[in-house]
DNA sequence: GCCAGACTATTAACATGTTAAGTAATATTG
DNA sequence: CAATATTACTTAACATGTTAATAGTCTGGC
C-alpha cells in the first residue's frame, strides 16, 4: 500500500484542500493589489518581471522565469508584449548566442516608482488586518513548506 | 499620507512579496499533483468542479464557482468541457429560469473515486515531509488571512 | 399586466498556464 | 573536426484568468 493503492481510505473533504486553501488566501490578498495593477495598465505577471528586473538587474530569461514563478513560454509572450511597449530591453548575451539578456527600461522604472507606494500602502493595510508578526511567520512557514517538498526523500 | 502618497518609503524586496510567496509555495504542492492529473487527463480546475460536485451534490453555477475560486466565466467553459465528455450534468433551475443547476454525472464520479487514492497519497507524502501539525496550523493560519481581509475595516 | 431596473449565465477579447514540438547555438564524443 | 547530444529560447495548441459586454429572466412599482 504505497502509492495509491489503498481504496480504504476515506477522502478528505474538499475545504482540506491545501491547493484550495492557498489560492483562496492568493486570492484575498491579490484582491487588494489588483486595482492599482489594473490603473497603472500592467497584469499582475508583467508586474512580477519589472519588479524582479528591478531588483536585479539585466537577467537571463531563464533565470528570470525562476525569479517570477513563470514557465518559460508565459515569459517569452510577456517579454514579447514588454519589449514591444518599451518597458524592457533584450539583447544576446555576448558570451552565449543562444542566452538572451533583459533588463529594465526607463520607462518600465518609472512606471514601478510610480505604482511601488499604492503596493506599499496595501502592503501596511494586510499587515495591520493580519499582523506585523503573523505575517512575517507566514513568509517563514511558507518558505519552509517549499523547502520540505522541494527535495523528495525517496 | 494615507493612500500611497508616501515617496520616501523604500520599496520592499521583491522576496518578500505575499502574492509571490502564497504561489511559490501552491506551486511546490501542485508538482506533487499534477502527475496525476495529467494521468487521468483533467486539469487542476476541473478536478476542482468534479471534486467539489461530489461533495455537495446539485448546485448552482455562481455557488459552484465560489466554492472553487473560480470565475463565473472560466467556469462556464469548463462546464462546457465537462458536459461534452459527459462527466457532469446541467439544467436549468426549476423555481427560476436563470439559474443553472450542475450535478457530477455517473463518468465524472467514477473517475473521481480512481484518482481519489493517488491524491492522497501525495497528501500523506506531503504531511510526513512538512509535518502533520504544521500543516494543520497552516490550514488556520490561511483561513485567517481570508478572513482577516475580507471585511476591510474602513 | 407592463416596464424599468436588477440578477444569472454566457460570450468576447486579450493575457497567461501548461504541455509538446521546433529552432538555433553550444557542448560532447568519436 | 564532423556527427551527435544538450541547452536556451521560442512557437503552437488548447485550457484558464480577467474584464467588459451581451442575452435571457425575474422583481417591484405603477
Amino acid at each position: 500500500m504505497s502509492d495509491g493503492n489503498d481504496a480504504g481510505a476515506p477522502m478528505r473533504d474538499f475545504s482540506r484542500s491545501l491547493p484550495m486553501a492557498l489560492l483562496r488566501a492568493r486570492e484575498a490578498v491579490m484582491d487588494r493589489f489588483r486595482p492599482s495593477l489594473r490603473d497603472f495598465g500592467v497584469t499582475e505577471q508583467q508586474w512580477r518581471v519589472l519588479r524582479a528586473l528591478y531588483d536585479r538587474g539585466e537577467v537571463e530569461t531563464g533565470t528570470l522565469a525562476r525569479l517570477c514563478c513563470l514557465l518559460t513560454p508565459s515569459l517569452s509572450r510577456i517579454l514579447k508584449h514588454l519589449e514591444a511597449t518599451g518597458l524592457v530591453a533584450r539583447r544576446p548575451a555576448p558570451s552565449d548566442q543562444r542566452r538572451t539578456l533583459v533588463a529594465i527600461a526607463p520607462a518600465g522604472r518609472a512606471l514601478l516608482e510610480r505604482r511601488a507606494p499604492y503596493s506599499e500602502a496595501q502592503y501596511r493595510a494586510i499587515e495591520e488586518a493580519f499582523g506585523k508578526e503573523r505575517t512575517a511567520a507566514l513568509y517563514e512557514t511558507l518558505e519552509e513548506l517549499h523547502n520540505a517538498l522541494q527535495n523528495p526523500k525517496s
